[in-house]
DNA sequence: CGGTTTTGACCAGCGC
DNA sequence: GCGCTGGTCAAAACCG
């Protein structure tokens, strides 16, 4: 299977869509020239608070795996976990090549010789949390709906013939935690959401789950009623409140939950390599799920 | 109008 | 030190 077809012909076609064949440029070229032309050249100039942030979480532990607890209640809380979210992980699939720009869609990205403003935090030093998200639960929405936070979308690649996603806390700009949508190519069926770093601010909740809003349940997913930072504000609520909330949910709903995840119930099935230090380096099956919508 | 998504560009970090 | 890969940025488009 050719690493240039990441699955997604089969899967947008499955969905009813059509689809242009990406081309062996499926994957962006980094030509290794132009990289080097570039380095060195840029003055990079340091943003304090999202500097600040990250070093909030720059003391977290060196590169470790954990697993999470069984997944917590599958309802929908993030404004990008709604109606529309179920696009997303057709996104996924129907991305990004070179050359395969929307018709009348202007070039994006940095401008030539802009530089990143902000220092890296060592991409080895930073706390990872894996997860196992079934397409049917979470996949779909690209495992948002079943984790509690506000996720951004901000970047996705072709990473070994397939797409990850990368998705930020959208609560609080300060917040360093991240997240990464693989397919699990062991497990089609499954996804591999990685967490990168912790959340540095209480959980967001569902309007609806608040005490009083019952009957108004949020107006939209990514439509805004007010400024950000009021909606961010709002979001942010005691822990307690949130824990009771998921549990009551969650006791109505576990038949939806996806099955807890071992390592080495997706790792197991890989080859070694996987997971070494950059993780999910050989997968080999390249198809994707129907999709299922 | 403002938050989110898309997607090309940029570049840090790691392996060789 | 070089070259590649993966992670992030940011402009433009999208969307409610």
């Amino acid at each position: 299977m050719d690493s240039a077809d990441w699955g997604l012909e089969a899967v947008v076609r499955s969905c009813g869509g059509s689809t242009v064949v990406p081309g062996s440029e499926a994957e962006p070229e980094p030509t290794a020239a132009r990289a080097r032309a570039r380095r060195g050249v840029v003055t990079r100039v340091v943003s304090s608070l999202e500097f600040v942030g990250r070093r909030m979480k720059a003391a977290s532990s060196s590169s470790s795996y954990d697993v999470l607890e069984p997944p917590r209640p599958p309802f929908s809380i993030t404004p990008s976990s709604t109606s529309r979210e179920r696009n997303v992980f057709i996104s996924l699939l129907s991305a990004s090549t070179s050359g395969q720009t929307l018709p009348g869609r202007k070039q994006t990205g940095r401008k030539p010789g802009v530089g990143t403003p902000t220092p890296r935090q060592r991409k080895t030093s930073r706390k990872k949390v894996v997860r196992l998200v079934p397409v049917e639960h979470g996949g779909v929405n690209n495992g948002t709906v079943d984790d509690l936070w506000a996720w951004r979308k901000y970047g996705q690649k072709p990473i070994k013939g397939s797409p990850r996603a990368y998705y930020k806390c959208s609560s609080l700009r300060a917040c360093t935690a991240r997240k990464l949508v693989d397919r699990s190519r062991a497990k089609p069926e499954m996804l591999i959401v990685t967490y990168i770093d912790d959340h540095c601010h209480a959980v967001p909740v569902p309007i609806n789950t608040l005490p009083g809003t019952a009957h108004h349940p949020p107006k939209s997913p990514r439509g805004t009623t007010t400024s950000g930072e009021a909606v961010s504000a709002r979001r942010q609520v005691d822990d307690a409140d949130v824990t009771s909330c998921i549990a009551a949910e969650w006791a109505d709903d576990k038949s939806k939950l996806p099955e807890p995840v071992g390592l080495d119930d997706f790792f197991g099935s890989f080859d070694n390599t996987v997971f070494s230090r950059k993780w999910a380096t050989t997968f080999d099956d390249d198809r994707f799920l129907p999709c299922s919508l």
